[in-house]
DNA sequence: CTGTTACTTAAGTGAATGGTTGAGCGTTCC
DNA sequence: GGAACGCTCAACCATTCACTTAAGTAACAG
């Protein structure tokens, strides 16, 4: 199994640009051309086709070429797995109530209040 | 409102490294001071620093000095805040059909259930 | 006080990134 | 056919990144 590490690394070093999820914005409301995406920058064309591939070989965006001009669009199952890889962290962190001890410490209570729950198995 | 894409660039950026991903999985778990998070680990402790103080800036994680340790702990309101950020989008395109009529036009809406994902240059 | 621990900071290095310009290529229009 | 269009590719440059080593600071143990 190559590492799905990798898939995330691209995932979210092409969600960590602005003008990248401006671009994934704006084919949330539907598919567009390279240029009709270049449009609101005034970034060249160039950098705007870069950015279009990092976004597809991140899986994020999916382009096809029709003609002369490449149709891209939105891979809502590529979205779905960034999200749930997040999902599961908030969810195993809130299932746990360290906060509420960070609270209680605040508050002044007892030292050390951390559960140790070695069960390291998470490999997502 | 104006930060919030600084926000997420530094949230993405942050989520954007294995390490980094490594150390949040590690804190889903529980806190854990910086040596502790460098323990897995091949590289020095002062570049783990640097990664939680990554992680710090972009708000996805909380630290605090206790006597010469330092805690880390996972903020889940900032991993949500990049949660619904993705969800949205996402969101938004599946509530779009385009994809249906890209899959119409394409030839393929019919006859054969296989998975219509033939661009996908071999994700997984 | 001395030494160890645990973190912090500084400076530097090689690689990757984001951007440019400019030329090249296939497609569509006249 | 030729021109315009839309994208693609190549070379280059400035900045940023992840990481290192080395030195510095603060808390604790003896």
């Amino acid at each position: 199994m190559v590492e799905r590490s990798e898939q995330l690394d691209r995932a979210f070093h092409a969600l960590a640009d602005a003008t990248r999820r401006g671009i994934l914005d704006r084919l949330s409301r539907g598919p567009a051309s390279v240029s009709e995406l270049a449009k609101p920058y005034s970034a060249s064309l160039a950098a705007i086709h870069q950015h279009v591939q990092v976004l597809e070989a991140s899986g994020l965006v999916v382009t096809e070429k029709r003609g002369r001009t490449r149709e891209c669009r939105i891979s809502s199952e590529a979205v779905l797995r960034v999200e749930s890889w997040l999902n599961e962290r908030r969810q195993l962190w809130e299932s746990r109530f360290d906060r509420l001890g960070e609270l209680i410490e605040s508050g002044e209570f007892m030292g050390e209040a951390g559960p140790p729950d070695p069960t390291a198995g998470g490999d997502h």
